[in-house]
DNA sequence: CCACGAACTTCCACTGAGCGGAAGAGGCTG
DNA sequence: CAGCCTCTTCCGCTCAGTGGAAGTTCGTGG
């Protein structure tokens, strides 16, 4: 007997990869069963890679039985460019924007057709905006992902504003319109958002450059109601800006 | 012919796992041929898994050949509960202490016998006083150490006292001296240190327990000169602490 | 201009590490 | 206690992984 019938093709290290992969945001703590359904993968293989996983302190294990993501594999993550770099030289901006302000500051990158939320500062008493850090969310529908926009290759701008998501009943989806902003947003040199994203919040933000040009990132405040001052905080988060923009190492690149 | 002779008894998970662990804070890029060395494996073997995990993402790779950790091992190490939970909960009340003294604010959870700095909040204008979020310092020469330290296992405290590695020459070498300051920190309910390890920096923690009384974590502020109030701050710490305990999930553990 | 070395990439035939169906163990529920 | 679920262990077949070696690219210095 012994029964086998390998699928072909497959490398191991994909497999080890496809179990990283079975955990996200919205599942950040799995069972076996969970991990091999999610990896697609028989349940025997997923226990044999979990086991090894855990054993290294890729995972931990609860008492509960579910798995999550451990400490071994947030060190590793920890030293990402994104991380390190630009959360080390921002973090200090972010906090003098969020003291001069006390609202929700924002520090993005551009992922493909997202805007990846690489760090955040909340007072406790806001009403939570959503986004954590490593949250993604949709270029057209935030002000830092219209900042990006605004820098980015024209392909990447047509693929985000063709057919775009309505997330919320303000949400912008008529192309035409958001090239219109987009190209505002070069020419100005900020964007805003009115509710797009979350009913509730309205935010600016802008570009942060290097001192060649290249815009790298985007900084945003988002506040919790409908300031017609919120232009204002512009010159705020461009002085910011550009002091991470300086202190960032000479040709860094988020990737 | 065809060369072989594969080294018996090794996983291809673990070979992936030793390619991670290549990396550490010291050396976050590593070109092809470091990557080998550290790991331990042949060039060409190597060089498969690092383009595997490359086109996963986990890998990504500059223009000058060096390799660094790439998004998609951040995603998944921003996961990590550790990261998550604690921090978010966290985080408002960093900001809150931070705001209200103006120095170094930081959040640690022990980590065998080491404090794991998870989360820090600096001044641009404080002299940098080392530790970046994923740290690991000793837990008999800093603040947030010495209170982890107290709540810590019988075993824990003894191996982390035997021995202890002097960091600067004011950090606290002999075990008997230790082992009473650590009953101390016990007795008072906050620990301090004095250039124990860093010369130029002083330091005040407390411990973080949930509602039930279990510590999770430690809270800390570190400043750059030997003030004599610095005990002052420790209500501050606490009020912070106990919001933070009260926050997280019931039943929270930081593994 | 070419020789030399170092870092990287590709190739390929052998073989043991990995595979997964199946059976067993434990636990919860109706 | 039968039924169902999740987890763990077992084991013989086989193909994915292996690593020495050859080829490629690049930089250096003679």
């Amino acid at each position: 007997m012994a029964g086998n019938a390998r699928e072909p093709g497959v490398s191991v290290a994909s497999r080890v990869l496809a179990v990283l992969g079975a955990f996200d945001a919205a599942h950040d703590r799995l069972t076996l069963s969970e991990i091999a359904r999610r990896s697609g993968q028989p349940l025997a293989t997923a226990h044999r890679l979990v086991a090894e996983l855990e054993r290294w302190g890729g995972l931990t294990r609860s008492d509960d039985g579910a798995y999550g993501i451990g400490r071994r594999l947030w060190d590793v993550g920890t030293l990402a460019r994104v991380e390190r770099d630009l959360r080390d030289v921002a973090s200090p901006f972010l906090q003098d924007v969020h003291r001069t302000t006390r609202e929700t500051v924002h520090l993005a990158v551009r992922d493909g057709l997202h805007a990846l939320y690489v760090d955040r500062l909340v007072d406790r008493t806001t009403a939570q905006v959503l986004s954590r850090a490593g949250a993604r969310l949709p270029l057209h529908a935030t002000a830092v992902g219209k900042v990006l926009l605004a820098q980015a290759p024209g392909d990447v701008v047509r693929a985000a504003l063709t057919d775009p998501v309505r997330v919320t009943p303000h949400t912008i989806t008529e192309p035409g319109r958001l090239h219109r902003e987009v190209a505002e947003v070069r020419r100005r040199g900020f964007a805003r958002t009115a509710e797009e994203m979350t009913p509730g919040a309205w935010s600016v933000a802008v570009p942060i450059a290097l001192p060649g040009g290249g815009v790298v990132a985007s900084l945003g405040i988002v506040v919790a109601s409908p300031r017609r001052d919120l232009v204002r905080l512009v010159p705020v988060l461009q002085v910011a800006a550009n002091g991470i923009g300086r202190e960032l190492p000479p040709g860094w690149t988020p990737t």
